[in-house]
DNA sequence: TTGCGGCATGCAAGCGCTTACATTAATACA
DNA sequence: TGTATTAATGTAAGCGCTTGCATGCCGCAA
């Protein structure tokens, strides 16, 4: 039933009464044909529905236009806006994003990227700058140009597009400090591979150190998901002194923690203050609203695919890493103590 | 910097001192190599960082292993979870997926169709039963194997793996109206080209059909953001007279309803009661928790994967349409009357 | 020794496309 | 009318891979 097989050049160039050689450039230089030729040449593609074969082209062009992403994951809307955005960008300038995840795994991501790039990727999209030496390796023996994005260094060789994680994360930690709280928690993303997270409670670490009466009581890490984030607030909870504030590494912990604490009949932020990193939609629908780091994600993303478009040109002068800055939220789950 | 070109099955061949045949019979049916020679090749393989290139192997296959999604929107969680699913089931059968979004366009969805087509994609998968009639003709014309999800319809030739948004919108209707409400409004999403949300409205008037005493005061459309969904809440609240329950075709659109009505100082579900659709995440942090239908969206997703395979392997038997079923999620937005 | 079957491997065609180069036709000018 | 110039189109090679078929080797039975 689906066994038909698909047109290809050839047919149409029998339809059409031409050669193949006139039906490729009537699709890629149109300019080349004349009008009449042309004209019939599109009303036989037309008539055929004639889809031009990927790989054939690929072949023949050693380029594909397609570019790939790997992101931790599909399943919090943590990466999507941001992609969206980086989509959109590409796809104006004629390039197709291949989109893979790699669930906070670094042997899936270099399964995903060898995947990618076998199905032609020109260039890669990769979250953070924590990879093992093997990935690192394979990257540069194959000279695939990529960047990274959700993070920022100067230091590394490759380019960066996004937020200085450390600095963001003394940020915020300064900023709850500076409301007052003595004693604090934190809820982080396993640091094992991830770079970003690992970076966030650095910088937290950085702003506590430089106040003496600032201490640090509890550090939990978890998955990035409401219950692990509830048992994470448990551990926390049940230590000898509690915490007054819990700067969490995301906004789905910081949530996970906020729904863990109500039930707990703890009132947010009397009781106990948290902040969240992100700004997903989350953060605006709590009761009260997450105090967080907002993340320019639409930024982000403009940017990068700006950045790797230029980088695949060959335009080595505009390739060069781009820091974007974050904010802090205030909405009502940190108090002034 | 980039120039270097990737090794070709030809280099793998001249380190090995075998020929390129080989190399290929190790890859794809390694029975069929003798044991030294295959640890030679493998070797060479690894030495030279060797990804095999996808368009070559298409093309000399005419068949990719690959399969492409296209989804409304990547922009919030409502397709984000069932795709996971959906790609982790492709995957462990060795196949790689490829998504691209349309932005609720019929148009966009055209050329990702053709896009994905061209990128090799063996078949499709296709959100909801609506589009245009060329849409439909291209589909046909090539003999693209695909199925729909997110909807659910014996009528239709072509295999779907969903729920029936009819019945779920009756249900919720239904479930609303039994709890004493009589002026009912609804906030859906805009409903042309997208046949979940129709539908789901047509659910919703049969129910208010069959009970003579209640009425529906105010219809709605808009995007799926917050912003847009509380634009329509203060024209349903302008009306002459005040609904006691909104009926909302999405979570999104229920939270961004509930957000303006707080804003508003009305108490929910005392001074309204909302009820949402989907169940993604955001649903269960608002305060109160969002009383809203819960779509499979995992066994949606892996269903759908093995409905798919299937019908690419020709099995005909198994490719037949699946029925799941919704489930009312009462949380606290909704009030008895 | 010969012949046979079976295994491991090589050879080469061909998948659909692009593109450098060759060919042809049309026009301009002396 | 003949020649130079240019525009439109055709020819054919080759991109990297798979695979049917041919080849050569081995051991075994007759």
């Amino acid at each position: 039933m689906w066994k038909k097989s698909r047109p290809s050049l050839e047919d149409v160039a029998t339809l059409a009464g031409v050669s193949t050689a006139s039906i490729s450039r009537c699709i890629n230089n149109p300019q080349k044909v004349a009008e009449p030729t042309r004209l019939r040449i599109q009303q036989s593609i037309e008539v055929l529905g004639y889809v031009p074969h990927f790989g054939g082209r690929a072949l023949a062009r050693n380029r594909t236009n397609t570019i790939g992403a790997i992101i931790p994951t599909m399943d919090n809307a943590m990466f999507a806006s941001g992609l969206q955005a980086f989509q959109e960008t590409l796809s104006q300038a004629g390039v197709t994003l291949l989109v893979g995840s790699s669930n906070y795994d670094p042997a899936q991501e270099f399964e995903q990227i060898r995947s990618l790039l076998s199905q032609g990727a020109d260039g890669l999209l990769l979250i953070g700058g924590a990879r093992p030496e093997k990935t690192r390796k394979f990257l540069t023996q194959h000279s695939v140009p990529h960047i990274l994005a959700w993070c920022y260094s100067e230091t590394v060789d490759v380019p960066s597009v996004g937020f200085d994680n450390q600095k963001s994360g003394r940020s915020i930690a300064e900023h709850v400090i500076s409301h007052g709280h003595r004693n604090l928690a934190v809820i982080s993303g396993l640091r094992a591979g991830n770079d970003r997270a690992e970076d966030r409670i650095l910088g937290i670490q950085a702003a506590i150190d430089a106040h003496q009466e600032v201490h640090l009581l509890a550090l939990e890490e978890c998955k990035y998901s409401f219950e692990e984030a509830g048992e994470a607030l448990d551990v926390i909870l049940s230590g000898q002194k509690r915490p007054t504030a819990i700067i969490c590494g995301s906004d789905v912990l910081a949530v996970g923690a906020m729904l863990r604490a109500q039930d707990l009949g703890l009132c947010i932020p009397d009781d106990i203050s948290i902040t969240g990193f992100d700004d997903i939609n989350l953060a605006r629908v709590t009761t009260p609203g997450l105090t967080t780091v907002q993340v320019p994600q639409n930024e982000m993303g403009r940017k990068a695919a700006d950045v790797l478009l230029s980088l695949l040109n060959g335009s080595t002068e505009q390739a060069q890493s781009i820091e974007l800055m974050t904010t802090i939220i205030d909405r009502g789950t940190l108090a002034h103590i």
